[in-house]
DNA sequence: TTGTAAGCGTTATCAA
DNA sequence: TTGATAACGCTTACAA
């Protein structure tokens, strides 16, 4: 392995002159630039990041922290699919990504402080954002580059750059829709009750059911983790009912496949008995029976505005924090349908 | 940001005293050794990990190569569930990850290059192994501890450490369940012709052919893309031939769904029509109408076992390659059933 | 335009 | 048991 000395020595100038081959600089002239090159290629010598991190103060690479594997698990296309958005950028500026392996709340903790006091990272993307985390405090205590996929907590929301969809605006959209296949009965199946994305959700739909004239019942929310099993869950929960919604509103597809499953198994059809809709269209979505009628968030826009985000955020003078609100489309298939309203027997 | 000296500093001792501190070195008196941890959390102190990394020559972070976008994405829950593994047991170790973010095959092989050269990752696991990618044989010059997921080329097989199933075995296995289901006319979709993978598939599936007595039939294989969109092409193939297969042995859950997809829409029934079995079980697998009857091959293992060996290669002189096979097991499920054999009109 | 030398924050060797 | 000091490989004033 040959070091910056070696290519000095070999082109017969300096280890500083090398340096500045590297760097490019304009001061050193084309002959040697040319010669040093040449050196460099044939011994093929890469620079040590170490050393050069070490004298830099910054690593070009971004971290990913993922949420702890007890909830929200890898299962989930969404991570894969915001993970692809990261990398596409990431690459374009030759950023390397740096993963989270922790599989705790306080593991994750303990790598994110690792990762700013140890200097390993330049800026951190976070992949979740709930209620009572740490991280985020941490990280502006610290004064740390970082952006949040989600909305941040209300407290923090003009100090932290996120990047993040109207979910309320989503979520009302996505009811309305449904309020408008003439559905009164709207069961509403949340995420996590501690991820903001849950609150939002609950607040749109509360107010598509209000501008409706329809009265929120709260015999018709449930919460459960966005996994398939909180979808079947969800669905015994509330169709056990005297009388069950005839349209459900779930947060998330995957949840949703459980959903239709349990539905199935009790003999409903969808969406003849029941529509059923759902957010994030990721690709399972359009596969299932029937396939879901679903919101798409662009989930891999996500991905890239937020490693977009970081970068400037690493770039700047720190604290002009950033907001980017992703749009979302309402994809229509198969899951929902017009309310047929039984006739009352004379 | 505190440094060595700092601590050193306050804590009234020389800086290589505070380094071994940090090691835990037994030649430091345990009054000392207290003091100087007090003073450590006092000031918050984490080591720079690029002074570190720089004189100990190691970095504690494994690189993990994806393969590039072009084929078999991101989509596919194969890789979150590799990652899975490899994360559970890499944070075990306390070592870190690198993501590789590379878009195309060059692009691939210049950052493994860097991640090589300029000594930013111990080891690596490569999540691919195909017949002709330059990085295998690359990273064996550079004697470099790595891991292959998959079977390596054949000239390397004593040579490289890998994780693997036992593709070949588990292809025979399938298809002899679908021979006993009484099929006879059995087509073969494999995935890209150029994964080793897909070349034990078929040899195990033409081994079973081959001792059930039923001849190989050329017009029965079509390769794809291990992606929906391959599958929906591959039966339009497959399908269009006087005499169709009326069963189908398919590479991939996600190709199998789209496979379930193009058949249904063509009016066949599975698994009345024709039967339907695939590799992986992943999650999609159960959830798909109807349930897919796949072998399951443990991907979480394949990835857990991949990060124990690269540690092990890190640790270990170099050169001792190592394989692991990981079992694989028959998730009967409903795309399957008996053939029926019509009577002939008499 | 180039070279010299100091410094980045550690660890390891050698003395004390 | 501890302290000085030289290295690790690079960058960047400052000099030339």
């Amino acid at each position: 392995m040959s070091t910056i000395k070696d290519v000095a020595k070999l082109a017969g100038v300096a280890p500083s002159t090398v340096s500045r081959v590297i760097a490019d600089s304009p001061k050193i002239s084309k002959r040697t630039k040319e010669r040093v090159k040449e050196i460099m290629d044939e011994l093929g010598y890469y620079p040590n990041v170490h050393a050069r991190n070490l004298v830099n103060k910054e690593t070009n690479v971004i971290g990913v922290i993922m949420p702890s594997a007890s909830y929200a698990p890898f299962q989930n296309p969404f991570f894969p699919e915001v993970l692809r958005g990261i990398t596409a950028q990431a690459n374009k500026d030759k950023y390397g990504l740096y993963l989270s392996t922790g599989q705790t709340e306080e593991g994750i903790m303990e790598e994110v402080k690792e990762m700013v006091y140890s200097r390993r990272v330049d800026g951190i993307i976070l992949l979740y954002s709930t209620t009572s985390d740490p991280v985020i405090p941490f990280l502006l205590r610290e004064k740390f580059p970082f952006v949040v996929i989600g909305r941040p907590p209300e407290d923090y929301k003009d100090v932290v750059s996120y990047v993040n969809n109207d979910n309320v605006k989503a979520a009302k959209m996505l009811t309305e829709y449904v309020l408008l296949l003439k559905h009164e009965r709207i069961g509403f199946i949340g995420g996590r009750k501690d991820a903001y994305v849950t609150l939002d959700h609950k607040h749109g739909y509360e107010q598509a059911l209000e501008t409706a004239g329809i009265e929120v019942n709260p015999m018709y929310f449930v919460y459960h983790d966005e996994v398939f099993e909180g979808g079947e869950q969800a669905v015994i929960e509330l169709m056990a009912q005297a009388t069950p919604p005839t349209a459900l509103v779930v947060a998330d597809d995957l949840m949703a496949l459980g959903v239709l499953r349990m539905l199935t198994s009790m003999g409903y059809r969808v969406p003849e008995d029941i529509s059923v809709v759902s957010f994030n269209n990721v690709l399972m979505s359009e596969l299932s029976a029937p396939p879901l009628t679903t919101m798409d968030i662009f989930i891999y826009e996500l991905g890239f505005q937020a490693a977009t985000l970081v970068r400037e955020q690493i770039a700047a003078p720190p604290l002009a924090a950033q907001a980017r609100i992703v749009g979302h489309k309402l994809v229509r298939r198969s899951s929902t349908s017009r309310r047929i309203i039984k006739e009352s027997t004379p």
